[in-house]
RNA sequence: GCGGGUGUAGCUCAGUUGGUUAGAGCGCUGGCCUGUCACGCCAGAGGCCGCGGGUUCGAGUCCCGUCACUCGCGCCA
């Protein structure tokens, strides 16, 4: 018999009854009767229960073996009396008669119960990862998280792609974010960077003549944690097309994302085709660039009915919108009739202390007794009558409702606008379960306002194409955009994927041409030394033939966090870090031998704490 | 860098208006129980109330500072 195991502790049926069986596993629970001590065992396939009897020479032993022990058990497997039996496991039917009981590995007093279903401190299940994996959830959710990936692998080489393995050790590269920097011992005073995405190379595998790349790509990023976005590192599902159209992405990828989620959906709906929404318009009607579809309301632009004070009685709103701000209103439907004040006033709190903003007002829609919706908050209050019949009929709302605003410079509002549609659908209980919702966003602008410095500057991706209509070349587009205004206005070929208010993926269709690139550089401030000495790889091999190119890259974590059900990255990561950027089971980052730091030329420094 | 929340037993939490010896459940230890499967019953151990300072006759509770964790803003496709 082999030295640990005969089956697993998921396995035994009646069918192995009266077998002499050898299981291994953890002790998950134990339970001790007068006549008997219950041990559930568990290993990475089930739960079998060993029934040890006081007879047996080894009965204080295994009394006294504490949960999470590692023991093996052989024995004689027995079926259960009728009462006895567990519907509730799948082994449940039989249970081991412990002949046999050897202790193999010994477990201390548990920081961590595994046992169980409760939330505990991050921090303790960050330092005893390997104890939190052996929870049911998580070690549920890495076992899909590998079935995904595989899925995703399937289907990409399915698609005609190829997959390949681009350089960790690499040049800084174009996304944006800090870089993670490498010494280079070899070379004083140098530094890899560790790649922010594959871009630069999965662009010249293109250049390369090769066609259809797809990479499950490690991305390195060194900002800050946020719930959904691990610190530090992060899988893409990275993707690359020659002699293609955003369309032909689109049709590339889309089946893919609508089948693993469909293959993982476990009776959530996807619903398909997903739609296109330009990103104008996804800013307009849901205040973001990454809408919840399933939220079932939308934002109405109502700045034109605060502008005249003499209708509105409401200065704050008149001043803001004469400066050329926005007032956006957020409905919240049924909240008048549903919710108290307290409901109202915490969502401005809420707006002032989480979102930092000025303040969200807001206006309960009641019937007076002749027939006419009024409210009696501040905002709407000294409304002129039919003014304020003619605002409501523009927000589609009715007595019962409520409506929240937002208001002050453009982009201010719809952002607070967009927040607060996620919280008030959350609050309200208007967002659906089991549904998931995609849409592809399009149409981004290729340039941005850049506040702080007073300039132009790109808003994404600077290697997108820019859009040019049917009959004009992208370097016309760039060339006719005289004014600020115009640059402003050029589109570009780029796009996103979300679905349920998550970012999944962004892409675009690449500028391939070296004369356009410096142009659209150029626009945004920066001559042709920048682009030469950042993007030289990129930028010399468009001069040797480059084919159209196009691709996209979506977040592996992100689509395993939305089919696992949770909105915690770190559920669907096998050693995440915490929100410092520390892995605090392997103790990283820490400090170095001076040796090391010798050898690699480098010297710290201390830090001035008041600095 | 900024803001919100949390911090009380190994773990999850309660703790009133500032008032005597800080509680419960889970876990742990010991005992009991003819079959449990979140077993049940009895008993017990276990506390720098995150840390430092202040107010007060008296602080888990109020104030100031600080640290840790977490959520968000900035940042980041």
């Amino acid at each position: 018999m082999h030295a640990y195991r005969s089956h697993t502790c998921g396995e035994l049926r009646a069918e192995h009854v009266g077998q002499i069986v050898k299981l291994s596993g953890w002790v998950h629970r134990k339970r001790e009767h007068a006549n008997a001590l219950f041990i559930d065992l568990r290993d990475h396939y089930g739960i079998s229960q060993v029934v040890v009897y006081p007879t047996a020479q080894f009965y204080e032993a295994a009394k006294r073996c504490p949960s999470e022990s590692v023991i093996t058990v052989t024995g004689e497997l027995l079926k259960r009396d009728e009462e006895a039996v567990n519907a509730e496991i799948p082994t449940g039917a039989v249970e081991l008669r412990a002949d046999e009981f050897i202790i193999e590995s010994g477990a201390a007093p548990l920081p961590l119960p595994v046992f169980g279903e409760q939330d505990y401190p991050e921090d303790i299940r960050l330092t005893h990862r390997y104890l939190d994996l052996r929870r049911e959830t998580l070690h549920k959710n890495i076992i899909m998280r590998g079935q995904v990936i595989n899925s995703l692998r399937r289907r990409m080489i399915e698609g005609g792609f190829t997959e390949f393995q681009t350089p960790i050790l690499t040049a800084s590269s174009p996304e944006g974010a800090r870089d993670f920097l490498v010494p280079s011992r070899l070379n004083p005073g140098k530094f890899y960077a560790l790649p922010q995405a594959p871009q630069q190379f999965k662009q010249l595998i293109m250049v390369a003549g090769f066609d259809r790349y797809f990479q499950i790509a490690p991305c390195f990023r060194d900002e800050d944690a946020r719930a959904d976005r691990s610190p530090g590192e992060f899988y893409q599902l990275d993707v690359e097309m020659s002699f293609v159209t955003q369309e032909d992405v689109f049709q590339a990828i889309e089946p893919v994302m609508a089948g693993v989620f469909e293959e993982f959906a476990d009776g959530r709906e996807v619903q398909t085709p997903f739609p296109r929404i330009p990103y104008k318009e996804s800013i307009e009607k849901y205040g973001s660039d990454k809408p919840d579809l399933r939220i079932p309301f939308e934002l109405t632009d109502v700045s034109e009915f605060f502008t005249d004070e003499s209708k509105t009685g409401f200065g704050i709103f008149a001043k803001i919108t004469n400066g050329g701000g926005k007032v956006i209103a957020i409905p919240a439907p049924g909240a008048t009739d549903n919710q108290s004040r307290k409901f109202f006033d915490s969502l401005d709190k809420w707006a002032k202390k989480e979102m930092q903003a000025p303040g969200l007002g807001y206006a309960r829609l009641r019937k007076e007794e002749d027939g006419a919706v009024v409210s009696q908050d501040p905002a709407l209050k000294n409304f002129d009558p039919a003014h304020l019949k003619a605002l409501l009929e523009k927000m589609g709302l009715s007595a019962g409702d409520g409506v929240f605003f937002s208001a002050g410079k453009t982009n201010d509002a719809y952002k607070l606008a967009g927040a607060a549609r996620n919280k008030i659908a959350a609050d309200l209980g208007l967002i659906p379960e089991g549904v998931f919702k995609f849409c592809w966003v399009v149409d981004y602008p290729m340039y941005e306002w850049d506040e702080d410095n007073k300039k132009i500057d790109f808003s994404h991706n600077p290697f997108s194409m820019p859009q040019a209509p049917e009959g004009k070349t992208a370097m016309q587009v760039l060339e006719e955009a005289d004014t600020d205004e115009k640059k402003l206005d050029i589109l570009a070929y780029q796009y996103d994927i979300v679905c349920n208010g998550v970012e999944l993926s962004s892409g675009a269709i690449r500028n391939h041409k070296a004369d356009v690139m410096y142009k659209a550089f150029e626009i945004a401030g920066y001559g042709p030394e920048v682009v030469e000495d950042k993007f030289a790889g990129m930028i010399n091999a468009f001069k040797f033939g480059a084919p159209p190119h196009g691709g996209i890259a979506p977040g592996v974590d992100r689509i395993v966090m939305l089919l696992a059900g949770t909105n915690t990255i770190r559920d669907v990561i096998l050693f995440p870090m915490n929100g410092q950027a520390q892995d605090l089971m392997m103790n990283a980052p820490a400090q170095v031998d001076k040796a090391a730091l010798k050898e690699l030329n480098i010297k710290t420094v201390a830090v001035d704490p008041k600095a």
